[in-house]
RNA sequence: GGGCCAGUAGCUCAGCUGGUUAGAGCGCACGCCUGAUAAGCGUGAGGUCGGGUGUUCAAGUCACCCCUGGCCCA
């Protein structure tokens, strides 16, 4: 009869885990896993909120990494008990998927959208932002993910959008809102701003103009001021000239040129060579407030115009050391303008060409009026140099056209005013790691600026600004009904091409027209905790016992990002933190350190990997590495096969091992043929691995519960050890052994009800990590045995750990044990005795009374691991080892001070007599202060044939020397050995019994194994031992002594 | 240019509020057990803790400066 269903070793993880994702399926195990939690009070729900992905590609690493994360916290939520909805989120506006469209009609920019036509350009954008969703699905699905795609929430839905309005209009209703200007790189060729992301897409060395002209002192005309540019047509917007505070600048006198001019210390030589001579020098602080002639007249009169500002951002690498500020073309020139009350001009239109306000150059575009404008200020003698520069200049991707900078009408969220309450709730969240928190992400709040919400685009939702344009009146609409109500026109889509064309009535009689903008995604992924509940139209209960989040994760980029804009919009609503725990992780790179990049193919493809080592793997390696803490990780395949190798696969042959005996015994959880033993009656060996599991529990909880995630694994990886080269291996024996009487039979009884439990609580354990290996051992193990456990672990309650079954002295008793095997291992490793041979005795010698306790306990154990006859556990270590007294620095230091380093010198010279003194409470004289055994270490020197390990407090010796009789021992654990091997090699079943034939050539051989006939054939379940020639493998066992051996099955 | 993080064995990383023999895994060398597992187990070699200066009786750990790499911002 089989009780468990067999472990197929050969069985690839991959597709073994395909099978669990089908029993998955089949029961609507995740539904269920949330249903079933679903509780009535507040307190059994657990918040967690999905930042959404843009399906514009395949989902790569980076992506695994935060689902990876999104699954395993609300997994171990879930089995704690809480309720955890998960709803998959899908960010559908912004300029990923509009270049995408762009690119797939063949579009160049926002005028030949216009032309193409908006509705049009946008219903492209909509039809294929969700392209990639399907390949997410699987992926995300078959990562082990848990998370609902049916019921998910997608920024470009009628409700997702309604509550972007919302919050909107609370901000609008706060005054936070106001109309600005700002610095962005702009194309003339498309009329239109571009992001960062697209002026650093297409960088070109180009050869500009490098002009250095003298700015007049307002009150010397001798006196000038150099500055250095190489965009020309700024200079007519010249405003001011910025210096820095700390630099040093001097004033001097060229050789054949009149006048004097102020510029940097360090620029001199640049300039002019050897020709110049110094005649005044200052610090920058100094030249500040000065005044100077405008060098056009256009903009004469300007309030606080034509002064020397100081600016932070000014270097004395290139240039002059002043630089020219024209506060409209460039984002320092702004902020060092406005710092000084200087209000910008900007005479550039947006096709590129100068307006009216520069009379003489009106019409012009701007590159062909710098010819002009150098002409002009050469004209006027203020031209002191004229370069040519090889510079790095971006140029628009689209157009091919070079960029500018230029300000452009921007909507501000005033973020400056909550900054400090932004700061303050921070305070409440849990960072992991902290530092992320505290550090970078507290950082960047302090000194957060307004921030820009509107877009130049065509895909996103629409501010709903209404704006006349007669009396200039500006209306907030709230909801689609309100604008419904305001036009009489049904609204069913918040698109701005569903609904720009809705004029609103103003009261002054003229009409409202929407503003152009739409709203920068990220507001909208800000908003995702009212919006994918569609707050407040629908949900107001549910969000509002459910805000804020108890759990999100994202990347670290997401610092300015994701947290940011949750952060902000929270504060102004609800002045409370989005969420209470969030999870930093870190990026991603190639295995060489560099990008992963798709076209240099630097990583392997992810499904490959799940294909290869199965999700489980994949999973636990991210989670066991940098990543986790906010680090980057080089992620490496053989990585994700370390893990299948050191935690996989003992498992597996853990589960192997006991399904294979249980069955032979016929053993099962609740047999009416097996007695189930208390824990208390069971052998020390199972209540110690049972007391190390329920440490392990508690360790793992109380990571789980602080988010430490990467904790975990070393964690596990620690009872594996211990599990299976130590329990397992010192266990085997109970499993095999024939449980004729009633003792043995119990003791076997007690090995499989240890393991079974083990067993059952480590896949528990496990579950929220490796949600598919956990899931096959519940159902092989657990299943069959238990009609009312759930039909799933994933339905299980996590393991809380057991206080009562830990036991502090064996655990440590054990640890002695496991020491000290290795330690005699190591000397036998050293004297070249193998394991096999029978070795007369070892001492082991330890200061714990309590320890040494343990040892003696367990004396046939260390007597069976070490191969010997004879085992002495001893206290007094005299004739074993040197004794040399060491200061403790620790609390001898403070104490000391000064004379710390010649009283540990004193305490060297100490021995055997000064610690017995100590050791029997007295204490020792240095200079006055007194000396205890506290303050002492104790340092041993091993004498011959003696080993140390001073970190558990032991000392072992072993006796190397050999007699006839223990080598003759040797010899038949030898041929034993020899035996076990051939009936593995013949693929034996472990039950099956054997025929031994035998021949040597060496009397004393044949003697020794005839003299251990019995013991012999117990070992190997043999029934008989022949001796006849036979032409079988000769093998060696020692330098005089071989043998040949054959085995067939008995039938 | 600014903020943050990292730099420890050939590789990937631990190292608590400073305390004297700096650890682990992989790799390497050598060896070993086995009636679950060779995708096993053990032992060993291997480090001027990125560089410098300082604080201290004592620095991988604290401070300052510099170098290299990453993320974000400008």
């Amino acid at each position: 009869m089989t009780q468990f269903p067999p472990v197929d070793t050969k069985a690839s993880f991959s597709n073994e885990e395909l099978e669990v994702l089908k029993l998955w399926t089949e029961n609507n195990t995740f539904q269920e896993s949330i249903d079933a939690r679903a509780g009535t009070t507040p307190e059994s729900d657990y918040t967690f909120y999905d930042g959404p992905p843009f399906a514009t590609g395949l989902p790569h690493y980076g992506h695994i990494v935060a689902s990876m994360l999104k699954d395993v916290v609300p997994r171990y939520w879930t089995m704690r008990g809480k309720h955890v909805e998960r709803r998959f989120g899908w960010d559908t506006h912004g300029l990923p998927i509009e270049m995408l469209v762009e690119k797939d009609l063949g579009l160049n920019g926002p005028t030949e959208i216009r032309e193409y036509g908006v509705a049009k350009f946008n219903e492209a954008c909509r039809a294929n932002v969700l392209k990639y969703a399907s390949e997410w699905r699987k992926t995300i699905t078959r990562l082990g993910r848990w998370v609902d795609f049916d019921d998910d929430y997608k920024t470009m839905d009628l409700p997702f959008m309604e509550s972007v309005w919302w919050v909107f209009s609370k901000l609008w209703d706060k005054g936070l809102v106001y109309q600005g200007v700002r610095v962005m790189p702009f194309s003339w060729r498309l009329s239109t701003p571009l992001s960062n992301f697209e002026a650093n897409s297409d960088y070109r060395d180009v050869d500009d103009p490098a002009l250095t002209v003298a700015m007049r002192s307002a009150s010397d005309e001798n006196i000038s001021f150099l500055i250095w540019t190489t965009t020309p047509w700024t200079l007519p917007s010249n405003l001011a000239i910025a210096v820095g505070s700390d630099v040093d600048y001097v004033r001097v006198k060229v050789e054949e040129r009149e006048g004097t001019y102020w510029l940097a210390k360090d620029r001199v030589e640049a300039i002019f060579k050897d020709k110049a001579s110094v005649i005044e020098e200052c610090k920058g602080a100094a030249l500040v407030g000065l005044t100077y002639k405008p060098l056009f007249k256009y903009f004469e009169g300007h309030p606080n115009a034509f002064k020397v500002i100081a600016s932070s951002h000014v270097t004395t690498e290139s240039g002059t050391g002043m630089v020219h500020m024209a506060p409209a073309y460039g984002e320092d020139d702004f902020a060092g303008c406005e710092k000084a009350g200087i209000q910008p001009v900007d005479p550039v239109n947006s096709e590129g060409a100068f307006t009216d306000l520069i009379s003489d150059y009106a019409g012009l575009n701007i590159k062909d009026a710098d010819p002009k404008i150098i002409q002009a200020i050469k004209d006027n003698g203020q031209l002191i140099r004229h370069d040519r520069i090889r510079h790095s200049y971006p140029f628009c991707w689209r157009s091919g056209t070079p960029l500018i900078y230029k300000t452009v009408p921007v909507w501000f969220v005033k973020v400056e005013q909550l900054r400090d309450r932004m700061a303050e709730l921070n305070e409440s969240i849990h960072w992991v790691p902290g530092a992320v928190g505290q550090k970078r992400f507290g950082n960047w709040l302090k000194d957060a600026r307004d921030w820009a919400i509107s877009r130049n685009r065509f895909w996103g939702t629409p501010i709903p600004l209404w704006q006349c344009g007669k009396c200039g009146a500006t209306r907030c609409i709230k909801s689609a009904e309100e604008l419904s109500k305001a036009t009489g026109t049904e609204v069913s889509d918040l698109h701005p091409h569903k609904i720009d064309h809705l004029d609103v009535p103003c009261s002054c009689g003229a009409v409202m027209k929407r503003i152009p903008e739409v709203f920068d995604c990220w507001f909208e992924s800000g908003s995702m905790p009212y919006a994918q509940s569609h707050y407040p139209f629908e949900n107001q209960e549910s969000f509002e016992g459910n805000f804020p989040a108890d759990f999100i994760a994202e990347g670290l980029d997401q610092t300015r990002g994701w947290f940011y804009t949750l952060l902000v919009l929270s504060t102004a609503l609800f002045d409370k933190a989005p969420f209470k725990n969030v999870v930093v992780n870190g990026m991603l790179l190639a295995e060489d350190g560099t990008k992963m990049s798709k076209s240099k193919k630097n990583y392997p493809d992810p499904n490959g990997v799940i294909d290869r080592y199965g999700s489980d793997a994949l999973r636990t390696y991210l989670i066991n590495s940098p990543v986790v803490r906010a680090e980057p990780l080089k992620f490496s395949e053989d990585g994700v096969k370390e893990v299948v190798r050191s935690i996989l696969l003992p498992l597996q042959s853990t589960w192997s091992f006991f399904t294979q005996y249980a069955n032979i015994d016929g053993w099962s959880p609740n047999s009416s043929e097996w007695e189930y033993p208390k824990l208390e009656t069971r052998p020390k060996l199972d209540r110690w691995i049972l007391s190390v599991q329920q440490s392990l529990i508690r360790d793992i909880n109380d990571n789980m519960e602080g988010y430490y995630l990467f904790k975990v694994v070393p964690n596990l990886l620690g009872f594996i050890d211990h599990l299976t080269n130590w329990y397992i291996r010192r266990s085997r024996r109970r499993f095999w052994r024939s449980a004729a009487n009633e003792e043995g039979r119990f003791d076997k009884a007690c090995a499989y009800a240890t393991l079974y439990e083990g067993l059952e609580n480590f896949s528990k354990l496990l579950a929220p990590l490796m949600p598919f290996m956990s899931e096959r051992l519940y159902q092989a193990l657990v299943r069959p045995h238990n009609e009312s456990a759930p039909h799933s672990i994933h339905l299980c309650d996590y393991p809380d750990s057991n206080r009562a079954m830990i036991d502090v002295q064996l655990e440590k008793a054990m640890a002695a044990i496991r020491q000290s095997v290795s330690m005699g291992r190591s000397l036998r490793e050293k004297y070249k005795l193998k394991i096999r041979q029978p070795l007369n005795e070892v001492s082991i010698v330890c200061d714990d009374p309590e320890v040494r306790a343990g040892l003696k306990d367990d004396i046939e154990l260390i007597r069976e691991e070490l191969n010997v006859r004879q085992v002495h556990i001893l206290e007094d270590d005299s004739a074993l080892a040197r004794i040399t007294l060491k200061a403790n620095y620790k609390t001898l230091g403070r104490r000391m001070g000064k004379n710390m380093k010649a009283c540990a010198g004193a305490i060297a010279t100490w021995g055997r007599d000064e610690l017995k003194t100590l050791q029997s409470g007295h204490t020792l004289n240095f200079e006055g202060e007194a000396i205890g055994l506290e303050d002492v270490t104790i340092e041993r020197s091993a004498k011959e044939g003696v080993v140390l390990s001073s970190e558990e407090g032991l000392t072992l010796a072993l006796d190397t020397t050999l007699n006839d009789s223990l080598i003759r021992e040797g010899w038949v654990r030898e041929v034993i050995s020899l035996l076990q091997k051939e009936r593995k090699a013949n693929n034996f079943e472990v039950t099956d019994r054997i025929k031994i034939t035998l021949d040597s050539s060496s009397q004393d051989l044949k003697e020794s194994i005839t003299n251990a006939q019995d013991h012999i054939c117990a070992e190997t379940l043999a029934q008989s031992i022949e001796w006849s020639k036979n032409d079988a493998t000769v093998h060696t066992i020692d330098e005089s002594n071989s043998i040949q051996l054959l085995i067939e099955k008995y039938p």
